[in-house]
RNA sequence: GGUUCAGUAGCUCAGUCGGCAGAGCACACGCCUGAAAAGCGUGGGGUCCGGGGAUCGACGCCCCGCUGAACCA
């Protein structure tokens, strides 16, 4: 038995899960996001905490170091151990929609070719590759911007690694085939979800997230970790360039952006079951109870 | 009280000689299978402070007023 509750950040699908699993014991709790796998990055990324944790068995904390670059493909093999040694029901939390589609639909990433993609990405002349890309994989060029770089060098990559066209790793993101595990969506107004935001990132910093963003260092944070929001923010803020006022301010505008983008992803898939939320939690609770009971 | 400068998109501001109203950010929407809290794209927005005048034609020139800033008293 395996359930998913998604939504954007700040919308309490954490808290809602730890009610859940109270009241079914056994339950556990998988966290399906980027950020929440780097050790020592606990107030910024909202991790449960070490209570929570040792009330409800958790998985897909603390996988890897700052320094460290993760990727889905570890996400995903630790999300299978972590399923074959469960004792109870998963309960999901998924704030990271690639990483949640990654694991339900069965994702299988073609392999890495490091050296191509750098030679790809270092490319001066975008439009060239891009041409190259329409040559050797027209399906997969007609996906990607012909502007986007990353996604180009990365298609790349793969035809010229494996000999085979990216596109034929998989029918590709829009489509939505039947799965069993049901997936419970939590929505708010965006008046609502801004100033929900705003109070959990001044609670942030009433926590202390400066300094734990100063104890752990740039030096020491790896190109993918740097780019958690409240971190990158502040590591800026502390090498002189934006006042903290200033670095609040953006970590709450881009977490604004960064949860419609959550909800835009979300939005697509349509196996999605919505519930709106107001101020009061306890219709979620049930959907999600009766959800593990069925 | 006087002088000067400023007032244009939600915000910060461009706008050449008087000739179809612009940018960045924000906002909305979409795309993206080994960086996804990343990357890329699309477009909706205007009483050009208000009023009057000269002109074929004004955001622009002239006059009056309003608001703000700086300076002088």
């Amino acid at each position: 038995m395996t359930i998913a509750i998604v939504g954007s950040t700040a919308s309490g699908k954490s808290s809602l899960a730890m009610a859940a699993a109270h009241a079914r014991p056994g339950t556990e709790i998988v966290a399906v996001d980027s950020m929440q796998v780097y050790r020592g990055m606990d107030i910024g990324t909202a991790k449960p905490t070490r209570q929570d944790q040792a009330d409800v068995t958790h998985h897909g904390l603390d996988l890897a170091d700052p320094i460290e670059d993760f990727t889905v493909v570890r996400f995903v093999e630790h999300y299978d151990q972590a399923r074959a040694g469960a004792k109870g029901p998963l309960l999901l939390v998924a704030g990271t929609g690639l990483y949640l589609r990654a694991m339900l639909d069965r994702f299988d990433p073609p392999g890495e070719w490091t050296d191509l993609r750098a030679t790809f990405e270092s490319e001066s002349d975008l439009a060239a590759l891009y041409a190259q890309l329409v040559q050797l994989d027209p399906r997969a060029a007609a996906k990607i911007d012909s502007g986007n770089r990353r996604r180009i060098a990365r298609a790349l990559e793969v035809c010229v690694g494996s000999g085979q066209p990216f596109s034929s790793f998989g029918p590709g993101m829009d489509a939505y085939p039947p799965i069993e595990t049901a997936q419970i969506g939590l929505r708010w107004n965006r008046d609502t979800l801004r100033t929900r935001i705003d109070q959990r990132v001044d609670d942030m910093m009433a926590s202390g997230l400066l300094r734990e963003v100063a104890s752990i260092g740039r030096v020491k944070m790896s190109r993918n970790a740097q780019q958690a929001l409240g971190y990158k923010e502040l590591l800026d803020h502390l090498d002189g360039q934006a006042t903290l006022d200033e670095a609040v301010e953006t970590i709450k505008l881009r977490t604004r952006q960064f949860a419609v983008k959550q909800e835009r992803w979300f939005r697509r898939d349509p196996r999605i079951e919505w519930v709106d939320l107001t101020e009061d939690s306890s219709e979620a609770l049930s959907v999600v109870l009766q959800a593990l009971d069925a």
